[in-house]
This record gives C-alpha cells, sequence and structure tokens, in this order.
DNA sequence: TGCACAGTTTAGCCTTGGCTAAAAAAGTTT
DNA sequence: AAACTTTTTTAGCCAAGGCTAAACTGTGCA
C-alpha cells in the first residue's frame, strides 16, 4: 500500500543545507526551460479549447483571453506556425496541426490534474483556477501522478 | 452566436468549459506578473541563502548555482541594487538592504512551504526541489496556507 | 616588486514578448 | 457598389535575460 508520508530522512535538516551547486544549477535550469516552452504551450492548449468550444480560433478571441494585443497574436502565430504547431493562411482561422493536437490533449490534460488537485486539496474555485495556470508547467510527471492519485482517492473517499 | 462564454455553476460542467474572457484574461495576467519578479526573488533569496551559509555572497558562486555566466549575474545585480534590494561596492561582495533581506525570508518560507508539501504528498526529495523551485512563485496565499496546514497535519499524523 | 591568474565589470549581440501605429484585407450595411 | 467597421497583418520601439569578448581590479606567489 503506497502512502503519502513516505518522505526521506529527516525533514528538520534538509532545509538549512543548500544543495551542491551542480545541482542547485540544474533546478534552475529546469524553470528557465519551463518558461521557454510555457507560453507555447498555453497558445497552443488555447487554441485547441477555443476550437472545440467555438468552432474556430480567431486572433480577436484569442487576444481577449490572452489579455494581449492582437499584434501580439499575430506574431505569436506565426512562430507557432513555424514550429509546425499550427496552419494558418493569411485572414483565416488557425488549426492545429497533428503535433499541435497532441500539445494541446498533453496541456490539458495536465491543466486538469493540477486543477483538480487544487481543488481536492479545499483551495476555492478561482484561486485554483489562477494556481493552476502558473503551477502547471512546473510540475514534473512524477509529482503530476501522485496528484492525480490523491484527487483519485479524495474523490472516492468522500463519497 | 457561440454560448460557451457564460457557463453556469454546474460543477460537472466546469471542467470543460472554458471560464469568460475577462477572467481568462486575468489568469494569464497573473502568470505573467509571477514571471516578473520570480527571476529577481529568486536571485535575492540565492543571495540571502549564501550570506547566511557561506558567509558571503560572490558573483562566481551565484552564478555557478544559477546556472549563468558571471557576466548575467553583474548585470542583475546592478538591477537588484538598483530596485534597492543590495549593497554592493564594486569588486566587493554583496550583501542584502533591509528590503532585500525581507524578500529573501519570505521566498524562503515560501520555498520551504512548498518543498516540504511536495514530500508530505510523497514526491522524492530530488523531484520535490526541482518542482518546488518552478512553483513557488505561482502559488497563492491561499493555497500556501493550505499546503502548510496540510504538511502539518501529515507530519503529525504519521509520526 | 612584479607578474599571472582569478574574479568582476562593461560593451555589445541575440531572442522573446509586451506595446503602438498604420496598412491591408474581409465583412457588413446602406 | 461604395462606404464604413472589424479583423488581421506588418513595422518598429522597448525591456528582460541569456550569451561572448574584452577590459579592468585585486590577490597571491615567485
Amino acid at each position: 500500500m503506497p502512502t503519502y508520508s513516505d518522505n526521506g530522512p529527516d525533514p528538520s535538516e534538509q532545509d538549512t543545507n543548500l544543495p551542491p551547486p551542480e545541482q542547485h544549477a540544474r533546478q534552475y535550469a529546469a524553470v528557465r526551460d519551463a518558461h521557454e516552452t510555457e507560453l507555447i504551450e498555453d497558445y497552443v492548449e488555447l487554441i485547441g479549447d477555443l476550437l472545440d468550444h467555438a468552432g474556430e480560433a480567431r486572433a480577436t478571441d484569442i487576444a481577449a483571453r490572452m489579455g494581449v494585443r492582437q499584434a501580439t497574436v499575430a506574431r505569436m502565430i506565426r512562430r507557432l506556425n513555424d514550429q509546425g504547431l499550427v496552419t494558418n493562411e493569411p485572414y483565416r482561422s488557425i488549426f492545429l496541426t497533428e503535433r499541435g493536437r497532441t500539445m494541446a490533449e498533453e496541456s490539458r490534460k495536465r491543466h486538469g490534474v493540477v486543477l483538480q488537485f487544487l481543488r481536492s486539496l479545499g483551495v476555492d474555485d478561482a484561486t485554483a483556477r489562477i494556481d493552476a495556470e502558473g503551477m502547471e508547467h512546473h510540475v514534473s510527471e512524477t509529482t503530476l501522478g501522485i496528484m492525480h492519485e490523491f484527487t483519485r482517492r479524495q474523490n472516492n473517499g468522500g463519497d
């Protein structure tokens, strides 16, 4: 039976010491890597959501939902196109490529797991949505699995 | 006309519907805001840690631990100085101002709560450290409080 | 003392992701 | 069809945060 409280050696000591420099550097590098991809993922996820819910993804709607100007969106769309994540013909709606769809689906799933986890923890909906949006890109697969399991138990148990 | 934007409170539907555009935009805005401050906070936190543990904070050490070049650190130090977070004389070690110390302390605390929470959840130490580094800046006060409480219970209960 | 090396700083390049302003295309209304 | 509005695109500005290369300072050792 896996348990939640199976943490490592004496936690009271571990916080006060710094990790070795190389490990420390890898931690920050992981954060920087996440930053590089996360905006891309957010756009792709949003485009996927818009396609599903509204049937089309227009630059205006993306801009309104991202809270940025259309010019910013236009340039980002070009970048997504360059990276083979979307297809778009001038002055037409935007669609996801196969790769784009895969990314959108993964993002959506990941986002959902984090959001539900936060709700399961007892975080109110509005706060959970904001936090999930930011946390989503910094949660490893390992942690994501644990969050998923936690949520499942919480929902089964609290029935 | 699309109807997806005016969704009711029905909880089973909430995941599949998009939030209203303005709320959606505020979520992304919160993430962008966090990004603006988080690197600053990371530097200040690291400088505080180095001062505590090594007695001084040298640019070389900061660079090694952040995993960036010294030139990058040098410019960041200048920014921190401009913002009244550190004091530094040319070719000398770096120190925190009162404001810097406050920020470092808050960051350290926040970081600690998230890290311990992840450990309490059952995440292994190395993974927890990486995830905490990224998540730290995206966790609201509300959620932080809940995480803290969760950890406390877990540690008391699993004793 | 003087020289070499380590550490720091400066200068300047690149990409990203905001922005505004203005041009161009599409859509709507009269 | 012409005129007006909305949407999209393009051009160009700015700050942030990486980088390299080179200049400068300080320290330690022969």
